[in-house]
DNA sequence: TAAACTGATACAATAACTATACAACGGCCA
DNA sequence: TGGCCGTTGTATAGTTATTGTATCAGTTTA
């Protein structure tokens, strides 16, 4: 191991790097301090020898051979990356309505398994967002978000954590593709649900936004200043109140138009939705795609 | 940590900005200030580099580079708590403490693919739980995690949201695989933390607990039930409270062990940890990976 | 004695430094 | 529309630094 010491020459051959030069590393910046023989000859070990390459390494890197001494204990890069995909469609009504009672049944057990073979069924079926609409937000709406904190059920609490998850999963997946315009999404209120939060910005992002999503409580004087620091051209707030107290809570802005989504969001005619309303602007949010979500006059503030 | 690293060419090759662009930014507008050499020369480090690449998003964005600094140090206020740390001396503690900062930079700007590229980089060496221990836990303590929801900036909120959805994730990849004792997770007290939660089941799912998620309010007595129902053999639960609180909140169970996580499982050195605790019991939970949250006497209801 | 090694000094090719100038662009106003 | 101005990236000039290599005179090795 240590047996090894080699004269300067040998180092030049095995390194490549000219015996000049490894003198004037040596002199000029102290890289390596072979020992020496009794009249003053360098002899180097395998360590030496080491640490040489890893200064190869370093100015491989762009790193100057002067600062190469100091930076003599670091580490190094590395990446790679992978993706999923969904599948197409077909309309009808039954499907859904069954899709959602098995949800149910299993939810009932408790059985995350059972909620992932009817969502990957469902996926096989229809494309993500007609399962988004026709399942997964029924599912919210009836059951995880649906109830007083102290009348949740387990299940509904289950149901929540799967949901997170799932469109954690979701939004992660999807949001390398989009490339619209950016959409800062908050909460309104204390102890936002998560859930609808997260499903806001699946539904936002499948409308090609791009989502800066803050979740949990966040005081409102902060929006202004975040959307100007994520470049979002507009504000998106989910509250749970009614309408009247969302716009109250709502901060003002004059530099971004802000929508209301979530119960607050309330149709003429009197339908509420996890989701959004949009003013007839010319920064429509969330346009053309599911109208039910879509009519002049809804809450906006 | 003040380690001198690259030449303003390797800078400009690594970022594309044009040196004498660099230069500029720094005269003009003190966006980057790197280090220097005796002779003056600019030596800049991992950061600065980061932190070039967070001004690069803001200038894709249409921030004016003269308005750049006033961004990204309104998300950095000081270089404060990341070295207030527990000084645990891991050989690779300069690693986690720069990919932290990277997180820091990219949270600061609302750059969510930066922090995607360091969790990349970062889950390219080392294994997911160490990446776990390491980065996602002090990130969630220092920043997401930490403070009194008025004392909440946006930038805490977005980490929660991109946090839960790495969780979120992970969990769902994860969890097909795990086939040991059934785990019911909760939390305790009103409007608990999602994020906590999350990583506590990743956590368990990394010891090959099968979890089952409960998410969000849920009156303690549901619990047992559910316990029952979901054919769990224990029950954790997180808890933001003090642990005298906690248990106090804590449901009586004759049918399961029920174990506490968080603020409230506190070791016998009085450290604390999001991380869990456990009984001598033959049940043992999140044993024997990390021995720092595994000791007799901790916290148990 | 020839070959190899030593420190010291010198040199040339790059590369970086500061400071100033300039061109392209967009906003604004008459 | 045309002209002015602020912003911003780049170009240029004149210096200075970095760094690999060459050379030299003297010493050691084999």
């Amino acid at each position: 191991m240590s047996k090894g010491l080699y004269p300067i020459r040998t180092i030049a051959a095995m390194t490549g790097v000219n015996p000049v030069t490894l003198r004037a590393w040596e002199r000029r910046y102290g890289i390596i301090r072979p020992q020496r023989t009794p009249k003053g000859h360098r002899l180097y070990t395998e360590r030496d020898i080491d640490r040489i390459r890893q200064v190869l390494v370093l100015l491989e890197r762009g790193i100057p051979i002067s600062q190469a001494r100091q930076v003599l204990d670091e580490g190094e890069p590395g990446a790679q990356s992978g993706a999923a995909e969904p599948a197409r469609a077909e309309p009808d009504d039954s499907v859904w309505s069954s899709f959602l009672a098995r949800m149910r049944t299993s939810a009932s057990v408790f059985d995350e398994h059972g909620l992932d073979d009817v969502l990957q069924e469902a996926h096989s079926l229809f494309p993500a967002s007609r399962v988004r609409h026709h399942l997964i937000e029924p599912l919210y709406r009836q059951f995880a978000g649906s109830r007083e904190p102290d009348a949740r059920t387990a299940q509904d609490a289950f149901l929540s954590g799967w949901l997170s998850t799932v469109l954690g999963t979701r939004l992660r997946h999807r949001s390398p593709r989009t490339s619209g315009p950016r959409l800062l999404l908050a909460s309104l209120g204390a102890a936002p649900d998560p859930v609808a939060l997260l499903l806001l910005a699946c539904e936002a992002v499948d409308r090609d936004y791009r989502v800066t999503l803050l979740l949990g409580d966040l005081p409102v004087q902060q929006l202004e200043a975040a959307a100007r620091d994520s470049g979002a051209e507009a504000i998106l707030l989910w509250s749970g109140q009614a309408a009247e107290e969302a716009v109250a809570a709502a901060p003002d802005s004059t530099e971004f138009p802000i929508f209301l989504a979530g119960p607050a969001a309330r149709s003429p005619d009197g339908q509420t939705g996890p989701f959004i309303p949009v003013p007839g602007d010319s920064r429509d949010i969330l346009t053309g795609v599911d109208t039910r979500y879509h009519a002049p006059g809804w809450a906006t503030a």
